[in-house]
DNA sequence: GGCCCTCTTTAGGGCCTT
């Protein structure tokens, strides 16, 4: 499967197009031996008020412990949580050292404006993700994550993944994503802290040297990221300087103005999914079935705004850029 | 909470996210 061309002739425009779903990405390369979850095979049980694709309850293990670099004194505890993947077909293992994610600062990124000013080819820096996450309510200061989904649009082995997340509460709004305290409130399922970790080297997995990881997802702006950026937060983590994100609802917006509609015309992602004919994977207001809906919405966006992958990237924010605004106020 | 629109800007309501 592949994004949409968008061509104009004698002129090397680099499109969501060259993001193809089919490059294989080995999580095992890129791994040290400190922490580590294993991702099991494909053909396994339904999870409980999932989907009716072939979900996989896979039982996984964390290890923690300090720096094998520093040879610090190492204590490990073994948590045991559910990822729920649905394309891993390959018993495969991810590991992570402590160490490393606290160095994702400190390694030097390229320029992506001057790259894009120099006309040079940013695809080989760039990762595509598209995202949602499931929480317990709309206050990101009062309500926690319960669901994440992450879609690599370059495709290929472990492009997907997906957790609940043990928020310690009560879930009070199970009737929208029917994820129930019963299904998150687990020893088994990963509380936010003991995620992030591993998190951060599953997206390090997925991104190219030096470059930049651009995570899209609907309304991110107001909900996803500050969701995402607080509970980083929460847990003493900060959101890694190469991550940049692109919200797809101000496309929308820009979509329907073109067009002459009003906004009452719907900017949602099911009005959006019923514009271009598409169909959810599963029930919607699950993470993962809408990640797959959003990444069909994404390239037909794009598609009409005619919106090159340089435009794309040119409407990028940082969570720092949600702090100004903030500041500002 | 941010963005957009309008019966507007010294405001208010609706949409979008769960």
């Amino acid at each position: 499967m592949c994004f949409s061309i968008l061509q104009v002739p004698r002129c090397r425009i680099h499109t969501l197009a060259n993001f193809c779903w089919g490059s294989s990405h080995s999580l095992n390369r890129t791994c040290d031996k400190i922490f580590r979850f294993r991702l099991l095979g494909s053909k396994a049980n339904c999870l409980e008020g999932g989907y009716s694709k072939r979900w996989i309850k896979r039982p996984a293990s964390t290890k923690t412990g300090g720096s094998s670099r520093t040879n610090q004194e190492s204590k490990s505890t073994t948590i045991g949580h559910e990822i729920l993947d649905e394309t891993v077909s390959t018993r495969s293992t991810l590991s992570i050292n402590k160490t490393e994610v606290s160095e994702f600062h400190r390694i030097p990124y390229c320029d992506i404006q001057q790259m894009i000013a120099q006309n040079k080819d940013i695809t080989k820096f760039l990762t595509f993700i598209v995202f949602d996450i499931e929480t317990t309510g709309f206050s990101r200061e009062n309500e926690r994550i319960i669901e994440i989904a992450f879609q690599d649009l370059q495709g290929g082995e472990n492009s997907t993944f997906q957790t609940l997340v043990n928020p310690g509460r009560h879930v009070a709004n199970s009737h929208i994503h029917n994820i129930t305290t019963h299904m998150v409130c687990r020893s088994d399922v990963p509380r936010m802290e003991e995620l992030i970790p591993i998190l951060l080297q599953y997206v390090k997995s997925r991104q190219k040297p030096g470059g930049y990881v651009i995570f899209v997802a609907h309304n991110a702006r107001t909900f996803d990221v500050p969701f995402l950026v607080n509970e980083f937060s929460r847990c003493h983590f900060e959101i890694p300087p190469n991550w940049l994100f692109v919200d797809t609802l101000p496309l929308a917006r820009e979509l329907l103005k073109l067009e002459g509609l009003k906004l009452t015309s719907g900017t949602s992602l099911d009005a959006l999914c019923k514009r271009y004919n598409i169909q959810f994977v599963g029930k919607a207001h699950r993470a993962m079935a809408d990640v797959t809906a959003l990444s069909l919405v994404l390239q037909r966006l794009t598609f009409d705004l005619k919106l090159p992958l340089s435009g794309l990237i040119a409407k990028h924010f940082t969570p720092s850029d949600l702090t100004s605004v903030k500041k500002k106020k």
